[in-house]
DNA sequence: GCCAACGTTGGC
DNA sequence: GCCAACGTTGGC
């Protein structure tokens, strides 16, 4: 099992449109290192789902419910696409400010790499980040 | 709206 | 292969 994040502009795409959808294909990713995390995902895998420029936090998780497969919105490339479904909201949300100030998650990519659309989460960033958000899967 | 960080493009 | 110019992301 491993555990990722993955960054959406609400204004574009809102965790709550994935509520609605409940499933969706991640597709629109053109960043060779966001689309190789992709790739490396499996189905079952959990996902963070971060909302970035407005309100800056973690949403919600969802989870893999297909590995990567050609991203159908790309004319030219070669880009990948997975479906994730959404799984339940975060108790509290985890405001980025948060994460920054928390000694545990000082090497989350948020921090680190910050504009990594799709990341990788170690079990201890999402163990302590359900802690933090009071969140049981 | 600004701008730093980063990725991509293209001339040489 | 280098690097300047340019475009994009995303926090503030």
């Amino acid at each position: 099992m491993n555990y990722w994040l993955m960054k959406t502009e609400p204004s574009t795409y809102s965790w709550d449109d994935l509520v609605t959808d409940k499933i969706t294909c991640w597709d629109g990713v053109r960043n060779y290192q966001a689309r190789n995390m992709m790739r490396a995902m499996k189905k079952g895998d959990l996902v963070f789902v971060y909302h970035s420029v407005k309100q800056t936090s973690i949403k919600g998780i969802a989870k893999v419910v297909k590995e990567a497969y050609p991203d159908s919105t790309a004319l030219k490339g070669d880009w990948s696409m997975v479906d994730i479904q959404a799984v339940k909201p975060v108790g509290k949300e985890i405001a980025l400010q948060q994460i920054k100030k928390d000694p545990f998650l000082q090497e989350m990519t948020l921090v680190t790499h910050s504009r990594l659309s799709v990341q990788p989460v170690t079990k201890e960033q999402w163990e302590r980040c359900l802690v933090v958000s009071e969140t049981k899967i």
